[in-house]
DNA sequence: CGAATGCTTCGGCCAAAATCAAACCATGAA
DNA sequence: TTCATGGTTTGATTTTGGCCGAAGCATTCG
């Protein structure tokens, strides 16, 4: 009895409908304030301080203080692969939140997942990428000589990349359509070259992403069948 | 705000200690009855039943009644997958159980993941049967000819479990090894048939998994390299 | 230097939920 | 049938933990 690593006390954390959201919100990938967090989980500061704390400790956050603010984001990608893995579950269980909208259609098409294209649009990339072979098929994911010259030209300093401390390829389970797409930082250069394309816009709160007519079409044709 | 699945009533729900303990006993996929859990989690007979039905409600376990007992299970793979994550991410954040003691060891070592084999061994086998071309690298797995072949020269009967409801070849994420292995009916068959081999015997209590000096030569010399 | 802002800490309040004893069903055995 | 066993339900108790107001630091601005 008692065997393995404890799961209860990580699972207790995000049980709390409070941090749940705090923990969804930065799901975003934005690095938001203590006030602003607050504010999203429908709490009191003080309340939203004292579950950053716990969140903090329990490794699932960090933040940074910068002047008189304090910047909390998601600790790193096993953070957030972790919640994703729970809405997949909570998804199949139809534990969806009630009423959802239109926006959660938006949500699945494309959204942003710690900062990297998630929903239809991320999969369809990844999927792209590895038809292509850009990228291995194995277990590790790893970019293959074409593939690297294919992101250099569509933005993408990979030299860059390399330097940082973080993995460049991960895989990340999208909790919507129930396949991979594309983590790591190469998944946040992607993104951040989209953008600098005028592809998408991020909603200014949210995870959600939307395309323009322009971004759909460019989309399309790099990435499409 | 308050996007995407509810995340936080199935944290929750693993976030009772007891409930986490009834969880990571039925992780060795063998079904237990409500005394056997309850005393598993260390509590008392009625807490313990009260915990089932929030867990079967919750979609995590489901429970057969048979005489006048009933059995308790996890509800399918996906739950063993989620349990699996919290577990990878709880020991990379040092969380294990206090007293980690020599049972640990030989968990990382082989154990039962939800009825297939898990820790270094199990990625040991996924790993050879990946390089040898038995399935394929891809997204999703799957068994090649070769693989099929493979696997029936190995004792399992291929046309059976293809009749069975769940998949035949999923992945697992490990949490020892932070490497995938072989989930699906066919992880269930092969850990069978290793079973029928009498190359290793599970450990009457808990998720251990042990094999014999016979089993070691056997295994080395199937999936070794 | 105040004054204002952002955040944390402290204190007490309250509700949710875990816990178990005892009573209660259901099944199987004598 | 009567007894025994496994499980659930009920009810009362207790603990936990979230919650906010008020006070306390720290930083920045006027």
């Amino acid at each position: 009895m008692k065997e393995g690593p404890d799961i209860s006390r990580i699972a207790a954390l995000i049980g709390d409908p409070g941090r749940a959201n705090i923990l969804t919100a930065l799901m975003a990938g934005k690095a938001l304030t203590a006030s602003e967090l607050a504010e999203e989980a429908g709490v009191s500061l003080p309340t939203a301080s004292g579950h950053l704390a716990k969140l903090a400790d329990g490794g699932l956050i960090a933040g940074d203080k910068q002047g008189r603010h304090r910047y909390f984001r998601l600790a790193g990608p096993e953070a957030a692969q972790l919640l994703e893995a729970l809405m997949g579950f909570a998804s199949g269980q139809g534990l969806l939140r009630l009423r959802t909208g239109p926006k959660d259609q938006a949500l699945r098409e494309a959204r942003v997942c710690y900062n990297h294209l998630a929903g239809r649009r991320g999969v369809q990339m990844f999927d792209f990428l590895r038809t292509s072979g850009f990228v291995t098929e194995g277990e590790t994911v790893a970019l293959t000589a074409a593939g690297a010259a294919f992101v250099a030209g569509f933005g993408v300093d990979l030299a860059r990349l390399q330097l940082g401390r973080g993995a460049v390829c991960l895989c990340c389970l999208d909790w919507s359509e129930r396949r991979s797409h594309l983590a790591g930082s190469l998944g946040r250069a992607l993104l951040a070259a989209m953008e600098s394309k005028s592809w998408l816009k991020r909603e200014p709160a949210g995870r959600a992403v939307v395309f323009n007519p322009a971004g759909v079409e460019g989309f399309e044709a790099v990435f499409g069948v």
